[in-house]
DNA sequence: TTGAAAGCGCTAACAG
DNA sequence: CTGTTAGCGCTTTCAA
């Protein structure tokens, strides 16, 4: 009833020898006569030996395992990358540790430390609101200074030296508001973030430069830049507000580019109380093709991320390094993992 | 450059003491000298020393890190629970390790077996559709019966002895047929999943109990029973034609139960179709709170199931009994964590 | 008050 | 071909 917990010690007592043979029988070690090798290759698989890869991990001075450290675990885009990494390290013999920061630099900062206690190899991480915002990024400078390795995926910052995966939010931007143009839907309204959370600046820069290239004049009346941090019930419901008069002041609007499908669901059910028509009065294109787009009605042309892609590009790089011995000589590299758009009946 | 490894060795070395005397004053023992206490302490601090924890859990033969193994990570309902744990485990001094085991048996196998590599002190788990389906569960009570605890969620099994945490699904699925009778709507759609999944099956049973209870006439017609393993586009596709057909052919039909929110996405989706107003004509109510119900227009009453608390919950529970030394003394427990029905405006 | 030694489970250099 | 030893980093008993 107790932990099963069959060792080489055990093995070698009951055989008659020493550690050292049975460690290397169960190796296949030609060292071993073929004789004891069988018989001890036969007693450890009848009782189901396993070696103690805790043991494993204090003599090889390495885990095979990779922590993942993001700012909300309940995100389809987050959950996704890390479906991604358990893809690539479950082939390569590694585990993932995670943990979510809460969009907490505190946090965030306390997960890499204790983590960083021999648990994992090198992480994975992308940085929470509170981080960017304070632009504290010594833990994680620290972190890499001291030989863990971490990739940067989706919110990094320049101000980190490693390699990175990022999204070109800039270029998925400007081609969802393209989209609506080549549409003829001329007259666009923008629903961002403000410009501290570093995906919303470069979707509102996609979208100025769509405009721009296409000789639309830049409008402020239809850029609404709201709170990227609230998510409340109250903020929603304050957001269709704002939406629904900003509709009534500009009744020229055809056309909008939401930076995730939070906010596009939100536009769905203004534009259903203003009785406009989806796409004929106004279409609608937003970043994050997650369930919302899917699901609603109608579904909502959306620009896709591949969170698996960036995921598995993400671990296989974080394992690259780990592996290779002497991993800071290796360059660091950035990856851009470019989005597509999903047409749908939005548009 | 490499690796931070200030251990208990180089502390002694270099402040002439032997290891012992350097791990008790770390840990503030008064066999100590309060002076050469302090100045190990301030070494230590200076130094940044931090115990490797590999080296605790071959010491102490536990990692304090709890394993989840689900059947999806790019699923809601099972990030909440995730979240839950988290929030316990990191109170506590626990880490998680997380593996999906991606609805297949084999993998779910497989990721317990690894992780039981003394990697992990106990398991949370929610069994693949797989393993229902063939009801093999030899893995499972394997890993109990070697000493490691399991806390099973959600998808449970009679088959298994262990601690779990449910939903009370019947009753949830009893309350949302009620309220939609309350509402007047007597004739009422259910969309379910074929019985082979447990939680269809229950709220299959809560569906025909709350019917029965109001004397309302089961109609078989009313059922539509689907392949709930199937998530694909084309799978949507023909659901959303069959409910089209369903509603032409029971055109009685004012009320839709749905067992999840991607189905009532889709019912919305039909009911717009035929031009039908929600809640007027025909009122939806789905289990799983989820991001589908909050940001579909209309927005869809749903069954939260508290995802968070299951995690807790669940997070609670085996901790206690990790930390309980003879743990199999403690009788299993099977919590039920209740439903509460989040009324918005499809009812 | 301090230190030596054994042990957690395993590997690997070295010795027989 | 097999065994001894040392060591990974730490705790803890026992001896000094």
């Amino acid at each position: 009833m107790l932990r099963n917990s069959i060792t080489l010690k055990k093995i070698a007592i009951k055989l008659n020898v020493s550690i050292s043979t049975v460690s290397k029988a169960l190796k296949d070690s030609h060292e071993i006569s073929a004789d004891t090798r069988e018989k001890i290759k036969a007693y450890a698989r009848i009782n189901g030996y396993r070696p103690n890869s805790i043991a494993l991990s204090l003599k090889n001075q390495k885990t095979k395992t990779i922590g993942i450290i993001i700012p909300d675990i309940v995100n389809d885009t987050f959950s996704k990358v890390i479906e991604g990494v358990d893809q690539i390290a479950k082939k390569k013999g590694y585990n993932i540790m995670i943990s979510s920061s809460n969009e907490s630099l505190e946090k965030e900062a306390y997960n890499l430390k204790t983590l960083s206690d021999s648990q994992t190899d090198g992480f994975i991480l992308s940085l929470s609101k509170e981080t960017m915002l304070n632009k504290n990024y010594n833990h994680i400078n620290y972190t890499i200074k001291s030989g863990i390795p971490i990739v940067l995926f989706d919110r990094v910052s320049d101000d980190i030296d490693c390699d990175k995966v990022i999204v070109d939010d800039v270029k998925g931007a400007y081609d969802a508001t393209n989209l609506l143009i080549q549409k003829g839907k001329k007259n666009i309204l923008l629903i961002t973030t403000e410009d501290h959370i570093i995906v919303g600046k470069l979707r509102t820069q996609g979208y100025e430069r769509a405009l721009k290239n296409n000789d639309i004049k830049l409008d402020q009346a239809l850029i609404l830049k709201v709170d990227g941090d609230d998510r409340s019930e109250k903020f929603f419901f304050n957001l269709e507000k704002l939406i629904l008069n900003t509709f009534k002041n500009n009744s020229q609007i055809n056309g909008v580019f939401a930076v995730n499908d939070e906010y596009a669901g939100i536009v769905l059910r203004a534009l259903k109380k203003l009785n406009l028509s989806i796409p004929q009065d106004v279409s609608v294109v937003c970043f994050t093709d997650g369930v919302i787009s899917r699901f609603s009605s109608p579904s909502i042309t959306a620009v896709r991320q591949h969170g698996i892609e960036i995921g598995r590009n993400s671990a296989t790089k974080l394992i690259e390094r780990i592996e290779n011995d002497d991993n800071h000589n290796l360059p660091y590299r950035v990856d851009v993992i470019s989005t597509i758009i999903i047409e749908r009946e939005s548009t």
